[in-house]
DNA sequence: TATTGTTATACTCTATAACTATA
DNA sequence: TATAGTTATAGAGTATAACAATA
């Protein structure tokens, strides 16, 4: 059945946008709106991955290194972010979470996932079961660090290829 | 059992967001990167309601409306969006998807959903048919128009109780 | 010479404030 | 007077290009 594969990736998309529509929602409600998502996800990765590198993070995260860099300056100022030159490579970067860090980490996503048990507590408790099983087979899915082959090279080689940069900047 | 939802909401927070990036490297993998997610968004709910109104879909995408009302007129220039006068209100506009947005739109969301299914076929086929419904279950609950009373109320409080305005600009 | 990260510069996105047109 | 949308202006984010430091 070969359909089963497209509709599922079909189902899963529409979900995945309505559910990351309802957290941006809530960052947005903040009073002190303290974290961009690009910024979130930094936070995230260097929490997972304490002592990773610029390029890593940038890469992870979908930034450029200048722009990463400019980001974890601004994180680093806010005294969220450790920035330590590598021991063995001193042209690289050590990144890992100062405790502020950690703690607003923590805040976001407790608040993003209070909005989150918030719509999910109109769920039977079955489905809920059911859901949880099925986030965790996404999760295997998708968190594994080989990144499917066409991404990556498609990631890293469509600039060199082009010969004229049409300009695609500012997301 | 109150963890449960506190744990099924927590999964859903990591699955969302890995997914999200899946989704984001696929777009941004493209040659000509033709849309950002928020017009991608955007077309994705005119699509869904056509005929709605600038104000309607700002606060669906979570755009102010100086911001969408710029974003439109870029959508508007590259021949993707119908934006005409209401009849019955003259300050209203109606918003609609040309064909040529709606190519795109079913392009994107092909691309998006290709990237998907990539990763997701190396799941069994049971496995895929329960995410097919845990999908489904989260649609239900996230698609509601009302959207749950505290953060709709937040949205729209929050700018007006703040004596001064903190700039939080540039999403 | 190759690689990691930063600085310089420019452009896009989004916000707030002020405005126009309509109700 | 209140509301829908646009225009004006400015700030934040990100990109490419050029550079510095280290391997």
């Amino acid at each position: 059945m070969p359909s089963s594969l497209q509709v599922c990736a079909a189902e899963l998309l529409d979900s995945v946008l309505l559910v990351m529509q309802a957290i941006r929602v809530e960052m947005r409600s903040r009073r002190t709106p303290d974290l961009t998502i690009p910024q979130f996800r930094a936070l995230i990765f260097i929490n997972r991955l304490p002592g990773g590198t610029l390029s890593e993070l940038a890469e992870n995260v979908g930034l450029t290194t200048p722009s990463m860099s400019k980001m974890i300056e601004g994180l680093v100022g806010k005294g969220l972010v450790r920035r330590e030159s590598c021991a063995q490579d001193r042209r690289r970067v050590n990144l890992t979470l100062t405790a502020s860090g950690r703690a607003l980490l923590e805040q976001a996503r407790g608040g993003s996932q209070q909005a989150l048990a918030q719509r999910l507590s109109s769920l039977p408790v079955q489905e809920r079961q059911s859901l949880v099983q099925a986030m965790r087979s996404l999760a295997r899915v998708f968190s594994s660090e080989e990144a499917p082959p066409s991404a990556r090279e498609a990631k890293r080689n469509v600039r060199p290829l082009k010969t004229v940069s049409p300009k695609r900047t500012g997301r």
